[in-house]
DNA sequence: TTTACTGTACCGTCTGGACGGTCTTGTCAA
DNA sequence: TTGACAAGACCGTCCAGACGGTACAGTAAA
């Protein structure tokens, strides 16, 4: 039958997103990822004991592929800053159709303080920011740009044309200098 | 016309966003609505047949009070900008404790669908303010930022410190124009 | 043997919502 | 003026189902 494969774990993070995204954030139940990551409810408690522990797994997943995201950019950037190698990684997250991390939304509904690593890398990552410019007005602006841009993708709130989301990041890049 | 006691149709929506923000919004039950707002379940199911109408009370709620006091603002600033009133109004709603719209959470774990008037009104903003620029990218970025700072604040995402919040308004307020 | 599961059965709690009853107010013919 | 009655506003109870989580016996590879 069915061989144990290499790492249910990810399986299991992968297909959480998934329901999020196809059932709603409200439709995020053990029952449904499980069945959707092709894993027993026995095995997804196995892997993750309770649904607070799924959902930690979940953001921790999520910061680190966008830290490692951007290190990646900041480092092909070469001498360009980092803030503009974060507004081209954001861009190119808002141009692909799909990716938005609706399990946000459960998580949040699950507890509220699931957010605060996330605001911990926010701020983290404006520190960072500040010490490459002496400009912090442009930063700010910059920074809180984007923040709306994501927020916007992650609402699916497609309010801003393609056009119109060039401009607003070739405009960023200009402030940013 | 209607309601033997005060209108209680406010006291549950209001009821609802006390719910939402201090239970966290996975907790805006319909028994926990009734019982802040003084009210037997079946009184709300008579004010709000479903759980969705009451979601759908809120948003309208929500998106009422916002274009009166956007009104107003532009009303009272007499010669200035929309685009100006609005990133003041935004600045002033983000300076207030806790106003966050935590039961948004909730509505959208019960269906994003919820999100589709907000997504319109936003727009129509958005269209309303190009009508008043030349300035495309301007406008763009200033729109974002504020997008960027109700966000933060719906998030309860207080990454950015009073005196930044301040410099960034002032940023946005020089770009606007 | 241990690790990593599967599968099934089960439990207590909570939830949205249906339902039928009750109290109050307004209307209007007699 | 009054009595009958309809409608509106609300109460309290009940319920089927979904949920998170537990328990445990079994299995197959490493």
């Amino acid at each position: 039958m069915k061989a144990r494969r290499a790492n249910s774990r990810d399986r299991i993070l992968a297909a959480a997103a998934d329901v999020a995204r196809e059932a709603g954030p409200g439709s995020l139940s053990l029952d449904a990822v499980a069945s959707r990551a092709g894993v027993s409810k026995g095995g997804l408690l196995y892997n993750f004991p309770t649904k607070a522990k799924l959902m930690q797994g979940l953001v921790e997943n999520y910061l680190n592929a966008f830290e490692q995201a951007l290190e990646e950019r900041t480092a092909e950037a070469g001498d360009d800053s980092v803030l503009a190698a974060y507004i081209r990684l954001s861009a190119d997250d808002c141009e692909t159709p799909k990716p938005s991390a609706t399990w946000m939304f459960s998580a949040i509904a699950e507890d509220p303080e699931f957010l605060t690593p996330i605001k911990a890398f926010k701020r983290q990552l404006f520190e960072r920011l500040k010490g490459e410019t002496d400009d912090l007005g442009s930063l700010l602006v910059c920074f809180l740009a984007i923040e709306g841009l994501r927020s916007m993708n992650l609402f699916d709130s497609d309010v801003l044309s393609p056009q119109e989301r060039r401009l607003l990041i070739s405009s960023l890049l200009e402030i940013a200098g």
